[in-house]
DNA sequence: ACACTGTATGATCACATAGTAATATAAGGA
DNA sequence: TCCTTATATTACTATGTGATCATACAGTGT
């Protein structure tokens, strides 16, 4: 546990942070954890406009974080990474007990 | 599992994990998981200089990441959320998939 | 061959932020 | 009080990248 990490592995770390700091991303897959989508779909679902998709999907797949099946003349992309889910919901736990302890402490103070 | 979160929530989750898309604050961090550190020991550790050690520390306090002691002239700071150490196994794990993936290929292909 | 649709790819702009130097603040000692 | 040390902050520059528009590319049908 808690082992010393050299900087080259922690500069890979902090990539793989960088793709998932980005709301758009984000909401990209968690539609994406609903099953695969088109681009098209996603547009949609989103509300971002279609460059802004694909550029978002270019990123996430040479990532390794989603996979994509083209079939005629779309492209079907769904997780690759499964992990995505779990980190997310992490940040989520820590969102909660973060407002408690706000909640908490306005209580206190009150 | 995978419920669909709204854009303002993956916004707070985008935010944080921004806060940890940075080489040198994940540095700071795994230092201060082996332990409470002052920021002298910091600038140490990492190599980093003064200002910057502490502009990072002030980011990872401000987002809750970090806690200070103040004692004397030194700052004490301290690991506040668990959280990190599991989401950085998480992403170096997922690392030591892709690059067995990686070699696998290249095996493959010789 | 042409037209149409879905997707990908430049080029450009705007903005956020990491790094750095200089300086400010705060605490302790002579 | 003055000096020194530890930390924080401010101002600035340089770099990276997200959003957008326009356009290119690929597959399908006529």
């Amino acid at each position: 546990m808690s082992k010393q990490l050299p900087p080259e592995i922690l500069e890979l770390i902090a990539d793989r942070f960088r793709i998932l700091a980005e709301p758009a991303r984000l909401r990209i897959l968690n539609t994406l954890m609903l099953g695969e989508r088109t681009v098209s779909d996603l547009v949609q679902d989103t509300g971002l406009n279609q460059a802004n998709v694909s550029k978002h999907l270019g990123v996430l797949r040479a990532s390794g974080f989603v996979d994509r099946r083209k079939e005629g003349l779309y492209a079907f992309y769904s997780i690759a990474d499964p992990s995505v889910e779990v980190l997310c919901e992490i940040m989520c736990g820590r969102l909660e007990v973060q407002a408690h302890e706000q909640s908490a402490i306005l209580a206190g103070s009150s």
